[in-house]
RNA sequence: GGAGAGGUGACCGAGAGGCCGAAGGUAACGGUUUGCUAAACCGUCGCACCUUAAAAAGGGUGCCGAGGGUUCGAAUCCCUCCCUCUCCGCCA
């Protein structure tokens, strides 16, 4: 959620905001404002009347301690408590109203953001290695992981049913010393704690992070006990501070887990329906960071280039892409994708995405820090990435490392992870 | 899952319808004292919202697990829910 002293002070700015995003039509801003101001409006109502209840209550407990007559001032009361609950109710319902509002409007956009209406807009600010080339038609990693037999997507249907996989043998290996190069590499080199959490959150914790209410069909929920299956290890590693006031001297926060990601792709029917790309269920590794405001547009720079990393030592052709304003996420000031090379697939295909949150989530979350003692409490700045999505990378190292007979040959970062 | 106990500020802990935003203690911060440390003493020591001002400061409201109810008045009484602990059961 953005600051509320926006919605009262600088309507052009979300107007803009909204301008940019394409989102012009989805909410009546100067009603968002006409909302607002019956609601503080209606506050300060309620606060004069309970003033008063207050006030004249003392009184009365006064004046019976005392053994004197105190109905005059009870009659006075009559009515103020109905009318309180009145206002109330009242009051209720605008905030329901304005927190639905105001928490679907989407975040403010950093400058550097270029305006655009989806990704065939976004800019291209980087390349790295080259494509390789092969003297034979490059397959898919479907196809040579079922060649192979390690991958095997008709038992991964018959368990669990459609965009459900089973790996077996090397690519299960692959995939785990995906995983542990990715942890070693962001916890010696570039200063992350690991963490590991629950893959199951309370509605809180999709909410401190955005996915609730308004995604709702994109995830899994356990209506028996009010829990979800987490669609990132994000929503584990930010809400992991939620409700809490960080001592200043502890920021910068660098965090990394790896999780199983759950997502039902409910909108996606149709979309890369074959192979690793769009599944119900993958892991991935995670970073977040809780940061000072000044330096979180800094700090995205290297959280991406942490996230390089993992791809520059695998060897792996990518491109860092800046999304243009229509196509960021709407909790997003600035994300950058990186897109790894897939041979097989004949296209670049998303492997990771950076996001500077700004204060977004963070006041969503309630999540603060105090500077310096004494302090005032202030929001701080979340950011996250994929460090990288392991399925993914799986099936780019497939398809990059094929040999014409179809096997695959193992990355050198890996082979430490793979000794036998 | 069953039985019991309990959720109060950073922490410990009192309070059992009115003068309680909450005693007392610990920790922290500032000061006095001191050759230094320690001790002692004095002071400060919550968050959010509304508001006047819009720097500092002031006024009001809310918050004693959450939500509702009773009452002129609720941390205190009633209801619902959540969580923690102990014992039993089950279990990697």
């Amino acid at each position: 959620m953005i600051d509320p002293k926006i919605i009262r002070d600088d309507i052009a700015l979300i107007q803009k905001t909204l301008q940019m995003r394409n989102m012009e039509g989805a909410i009546d801003v100067n009603e968002l404002k006409e909302i607002n101001e019956k609601r503080r409006a209606l506050i300060a109502k309620i606060d004069q009347l309970r003033e008063k209840r207050n006030r004249v209550s003392k009184e009365i407990g006064i004046l019976k301690s005392k053994n004197e007559d105190a109905s005059r001032l009870v009659a006075e009361m009559e009515g103020v408590g109905d009318a309180i609950k009145a206002a109330e109710t009242e009051l209720n319902t605008i905030n329901e109203l304005f927190d639905n509002m105001a928490l679907s409007l989407p975040n403010i956009l950093d400058p550097s953001v270029p305006y655009g209406r989806d990704e065939r807009d976004n800019v291209v600010v980087r390349t790295w290695g080259e494509k390789p080339s092969f003297p034979f038609p490059p397959r898919p990693h479907y196809e040579l992981g079922v060649n192979l037999d390690i991958l095997d997507f008709e038992r991964g249907v018959k368990l669990a049913g459609t965009r459900f996989y089973v790996y077996k043998g090397l690519a299960a290996q692959l995939e785990r010393a995906l995983i542990n190069f990715m942890l070693d590499l962001h916890t010696r080199e570039h200063g992350y704690t690991e963490i590991f959490g629950p893959f199951i959150v309370n509605d809180e914790s999709m909410i401190g992070t955005g996915q609730y209410p308004k995604f709702k069909d994109e995830y899994y929920r356990i209506e028996r006990d009010g829990l979800s299956l987490i669609p990132t290890a994000e929503v584990t590693l930010t809400n992991l501070y939620r409700d809490e006031i960080i001592e200043g001297d502890k920021l910068p926060i660098y965090l990394t887990m790896q999780s199983a990601c759950f997502r039902r792709e409910a909108g996606s029917a149709g979309k890369d329906t074959r192979g690793l790309i769009r599944v119900h269920q993958f892991q991935k590794v995670e970073l977040v960071k809780f940061v000072e405001p000044e330096t979180s547009m800094d700090e995205l720079e290297k959280l991406t280039a942490d996230a390089e990393k993992v791809l520059q030592r695998l060897n792996l052709h990518y491109r860092v892409v800046l999304l243009c304003s229509g196509d960021t996420s709407a909790a997003s000031a600035k994300t950058y994708d990186i897109e790894v090379w897939m041979p097989g697939l004949d296209r670049y295909v998303e492997i990771s995405s950076c996001s500077n949150f700004l204060d977004y989530q963070a006041r969503r979350a309630r999540i603060r820090y105090r500077k310096a003692k004494g302090e005032k409490p202030a929001l701080v700045h979340t950011l996250n990435g994929s460090g990288l999505a392991a399925g993914r990378t799986l099936a780019a190292v497939m398809e990059n490392y094929q040999r014409e007979d179809g096997t695959i040959e193992i990355p050198e970062a890996l082979k430490p992870y793979l000794a036998r």
